[in-house]
DNA sequence: GCCGTTTTCGGCCCGACTGTTTTCAGTCG
């Protein structure tokens, strides 16, 4: 899979043009990480799209042209990319190190490489620590010091965080800044809203008459660690669950064209933007202008889309992969809603002491080890589990010698860990359900790990199959533990009508009577 | 370097914040 070998390379070719600082570069640039980004959050490997339909299959990837399919071929056949190798010689920088570090760009670091010869992290911070960097065109006292921190910081944020930790962190926020008095409105927006699998970072939007008491109210708030910007637009803090947060405040008139904005996602948005500019109207933060006039204004977000001829895109569809072009022509999936889901179909519950269940209405439940184990349906009554004498196969796909017992096993099989297995592994797993496809075989989603990852399952969904949903927790909710994996199903485009768990009790079990 | 409901040329999202600047460039999302 060289997939994230030739997004980095990108990556680093964006910056390097960056330095180079030319007008034109800019947008070379920009191309060139918009590329980055669609490979690498593609799941079929590059070198296999090529081989099966040469350029031609490149060309069809959305940001790759004829200039950057060249570069992919060149690296396929050659193992590394000239143009690449020439940049790097004039600007040895170790960019994707340092641009982790909060105010620090291209630019910056095409100077600091030419007054200091700074190509990575250490050298920055022996510069800084000898006094060398403040004189510098561009750097200061203050920006000295707010570099050793922002090092700092960089070395202990971690990467990203899974969206089971960011969510309920972004809903204390959100309830702790609706409980201060100082806003009208508060919602969660970014990629915590889109359900994106992990979390860069969490975004709050909020209409408030009182920014700058709200504001305070947001850098004082329990849980943050320090304050890396604040103003009364926008305010920036790093958390201590490792992340940061911004919260953006504006006008209660501007609420509905801010939650589009700050949703994003950036491709998203850019897309969107642009069809705006061709029906002669103008989307930013603020609204949807047409010449002076505000045509949203005081609107909420569905109207954005509405005014553009297009239908509601639900936020976790809002990658550009085609969900604008769908909206366009009124065929978007039909996605399932957060309280459509009426089971449980994988429970850690014990069946013989039932605490909190809120929405869920059965459970299948773990019957045993092996890799191919019965899962049993319970349904409620009075605050006792019932036995239905439903059940269901299970095979867990870690263990995928285990292909031998599915050919023996008959009726409907779920699979799960379906991407335990590593990359490589990955392959036989699509093999697997193209091969089961139309025989009945059903995709069990593990809503606790997060997987298998929606890009994954976006990438199956040609496939005939069927898919569920299992908290894989002790504690089965619809708006808890379940979530995450409603969300995966959303994100990969899966109809609802292929969720398994949208059935009730009564209908469930004679789908798998009538399946056996 | 990409792309096309105005287009195969000439555009390319756009506003907030910061620090070093006397009016703006760089960074960020």
């Amino acid at each position: 899979m060289i997939n994230q070998d030739i997004a980095r390379i990108f990556t680093e070719i964006a910056y390097l043009l960056e330095a180079a600082g030319e007008q034109k570069s800019q947008f070379e640039a920009n191309a060139y990480l918009k590329a980055s980004r669609a490979i690498s959050s593609m799941q079929e490997d590059l070198e296999t799209i090529y081989e099966k339909g040469g350029k031609d299959a490149l060309l069809s990837i959305p940001g790759i042209g004829k200039g950057i399919a060249d570069k992919i071929v060149e690296y396929i056949n050659s193992g590394s990319i000239q143009k690449y190798e020439d940049l790097k010689k004039k600007y040895p920088i170790d960019f994707i190190s340092l641009m982790k570090i909060e105010g620090l760009g291209p630019k910056k670091l095409a100077v600091l490489y030419q007054a200091l010869g700074i190509t990575n992290v250490e050298e920055l911070r022996n510069a800084i620590l000898n006094h060398k960097v403040r004189g510098i065109p561009g750097f200061g006292e203050k920006s000295e010091n707010q570099l050793l921190k922002n090092i700092e910081m960089a070395e202990r944020v971690s990467e990203r965080i899974p969206i089971w930790k960011a969510y309920p962190e972004a809903l204390r926020i959100k309830n702790y800044l609706e409980s201060t008095g100082y806003a009208l409105i508060v919602e969660i927006a970014g990629s915590t809203r889109r359900m994106k699998e992990t979390i860069g970072d969490i975004d709050i939007l909020a209409a408030s008459e009182y920014p700058n008491a709200l504001m305070d109210k947001f850098v004082e708030m329990d849980g943050v660690s320090s304050i890396i910007a604040k103003g009364d637009k926008k305010s920036t803090v790093s958390l201590k669950i490792g992340t940061t947060c911004d919260l953006r405040i504006v006008s209660k008139e501007s609420f509905g064209a801010a939650m589009q904005y700050f949703t994003g996602s950036k491709d998203h948005n850019i897309k969107l933007r642009r069809l705006a500019i061709g029906k002669g109207m103008k989307l930013n933060e603020y609204g949807l202008f047409s010449g002076d006039k505000n045509i949203v204004s005081g609107m909420p977000e569905e109207k954005v889309y509405e005014t553009l001829d297009l239908a509601y895109i639900p936020p976790e569809l809002r990658e550009d992969r085609g969900e604008i072009e769908a909206a366009a022509q009124k065929r978007l999936p039909e996605i399932v809603q957060y309280g459509e889901v009426k089971g449980d179909m994988f429970s850690k519950m014990d069946v013989s002491n039932i605490k909190n269940i809120t929405g869920i209405s059965y459970v299948f439940v773990d019957s045993g080890d092996g890799p191919l184990t019965d899962l049993y349906m319970y349904t409620f009554d009075g605050g006792r589990a019932v036995k239905t004498g439903a059940s269901i196969k299970a095979l867990d796909c870690s263990k995928l010698n285990a292909v031998s017992e599915l050919k023996s096993a008959s009726g409907v099989i779920m699979l799960y860990n379906i991407d335990s297995l590593g990359l490589p592994e990955s392959a036989a797993v699509q093999n697997l359900i193209e091969k089961l496809s139309k025989s009945g075989i059903i995709v069990l989603i593990n809503s606790s790990d997060v997987r298998p990852t929606s890009d994954f399952l976006y990438s199956l969904r040609k496939y005939d199959f069927k898919v569920a949903i299992g908290s894989f927790s002790d504690e089965p909710s619809l708006e808890g533990s379940m979530r995450f994996g409603i969300g995966i199903t959303r994100r990969a485009w899966i109809e609802k009508n292929r969720i398994i768990n949208t059935l009730d009790a009564n209908a469930l079990m004679s789908y798998l009577k009538n399946s056996q």
